[in-house]
DNA sequence: ATCATAAGTTCAAACGTTTGCATAAATGTC
DNA sequence: GACATTTATGCAAACGTTTGAACTTATGAT
């Protein structure tokens, strides 16, 4: 028996001692169908998958929700769609089948099938990221129009005048986020924002390699670029090292998510911390609210993020002294 | 029903067309209780799940995993012990309570609790890696003495006859593996192995930085470096460019893992590309072939290597040319 | 018309738990 | 000794499927 009332501490012990020299254990399945409770987490990860497994942030992230999960005592389902329009079947499985308790959404798109149809399903679900259309679900997520702005604004104190933002897919909401908080901080200080200065992009080294013989090739270059990501921004650093340019010498960068290899980089990479573990932990534990019937108050729940300043943005007058 | 023999296919149909009209969905739960099988594999982060998680190699291992995975119809199931010392009671709740057909074991110990439990147990589980002391168990990996041969190997062509090794935790059987070709292939060319030339560490850019630190404050140095994994690699071009030497002039490198970033590194750096997504596709493949009762008759499953040869290991004589 | 075959229906048992109710036994109170 | 209280025991129903047996009906061959 597990923990009744009316059972005395001394036969709970003793039973507990038979189930051991017996070498019995419960199943869990007997216990779920009839507790209609699986204390088991879905998490659904988006297609195309190799962007996100190729990034550090996944692994961090992903940490900070196993981590989590477990130390509350639930499992982790991981599924993955075999193609984007199979996205709603495969979860669909999951939730109707009853076979998780609730369901974290990754990278959310700014509409997405998968938002309408657990909101409609009234299945507890927590958006890592955040959604407009869906005001109403629980959602976790950095400022990200707020992180977009610090870095820019960074970048314009040391005297920029030319910022150039590479940006990741445009449908993603964290893209259309970080846009805007560049733009607002461009605005702001009556600077120039220019489309061929904005280049979108996947989130991969490639992406950012290719940025940058975008860039280099216009009659007016960006002396310093914002970057959506590290992974992003190792591309990017590969691609301007090909072209001759130095960092932070003749562009400088600052990029997001500040991964572990951000501070091992040639030079280190000025990057803002969005707290991706923290980012994971609590959505565990927005999730397990919401799986207990909570209503959602604070909404997005809002992860604080730090600008790490490194060489790769610094003003080389700076650097000299 | 689901495909009995004796059914028409036309019946069959129309079964369906009244399942999606009526929204009906199969519980889970039930159907795994009756018909013992969960349709859902387990796999077990090591401890400290930091490591692994900060690295490239685990998302694509993770991504063959869950794609092979998906693609088979099942799902995966990610837990992680609190403390190593918890491990076999979480591999245990999960095998006991029967909450998945398998296991998948990642970063084995030469000698692991783990493996002795579940072969104990007569549990379907597969190895990435292997065990000497469990020979019966399914296993997939590399052939790593020969990795750490063909990388030693490459070196040695270049003409160099001073060669360091950064090596991993030492309780693992990959460690073991990978200083033993390095040793093999020095041998086989009469080369010195001096202990001062190996370090061992762990999976992290920390460990490679500081093995710079000891390596080049002996009084002879290694004119190049077998690093056993390309995270580590960018510790030690970090390490390497504080002290002021040059990649490859001064010191050449060859890693391993491959990963999307090696190419993106300056210099891009000669890694040996170990399949990783297929070493994760095809454990999945040999987990399914256990459960279905076949017996394990290739052991291991070796997938096949190949040293992708960059600027970080080329003489700098046909750098030149 | 007779019979084998195929296709479909109906029913009950089983899977291994939880939960609640009824009953029994032990302990304490007046 | 009668009664309430605490603790324990036993039993049956329920969770939502699968599976097999028994039975019915339709289809065609002889």
């Amino acid at each position: 028996m597990s923990n009744h009332p009316r059972i005395s501490p001394e036969t709970s012990r003793k039973v507990k001692a038979i189930m051991e020299e017996q070498g019995y254990h419960p199943n869990v399945m007997a216990k779920s169908l009839v507790s209609k409770t699986t204390q088991t987490l879905g998490i659904m990860l988006p297609r195309p998958a190799e962007e996100l497994f190729q990034n550090y942030f996944f692994g961090e992230l992903l940490r900070g929700i196993v981590t989590q999960a477990t130390r509350m005592n639930y499992d982790l389902l991981m599924t993955t769609a075999t193609s984007s329009s199979d996205e709603v079947n495969t979860i669909s499985r999951l939730v109707r089948g009853r076979r998780v308790d609730g369901v974290l959404l990754l990278a959310s798109k700014r509409d997405d099938p998968l938002i309408a149809f657990l909101s409609q399903e009234r299945f507890p679900f927590v958006l890592i990221g955040r959604s407009e259309a869906y005001p109403d679900a629980a959602m976790v997520d950095n400022n990200n129009v707020q992180t977009a702005y610090d870095a820019t604004q960074h970048l314009i104190a040391q005297g920029h005048q030319r910022i150039g933002f590479v940006s990741g897919p445009p449908d993603l909401t964290l893209s259309h986020d970080r846009l805007l908080g560049y733009r607002q901080a461009l605005g702001e200080h009556g600077l120039e924002t220019r489309p061929e200065w904005i280049v979108e992009g996947e989130f991969l080294q490639e992406s950012g390699f290719r940025a940058m013989s975008q860039f280099m090739s216009l009659p007016e270059r960006p002396t310093s670029i914002v970057v959506i990501d590290d992974n992003v921004a190792f591309g990017v650093l590969r691609g301007l090292s090909e072209l001759g340019y130095r960092v932070p010498d003749d562009i400088s960068l600052v990029s997001f998510n500040n991964i572990a290899l951000s501070e091992m980089a040639s030079p280190p990479l000025s990057s803002v911390d969005i707290g991706t573990y923290l980012l994971g932990y609590t959505a565990v534990q927005s999730l397990l609210r919401v799986i207990g019937g909570e209503p959602i108050h604070q909404n997005p729940v809002i992860i604080p993020h730090r600008l790490i300043v490194r060489e790769s943005s610094m003003n080389p007058t700076f650097k000299r002294s």
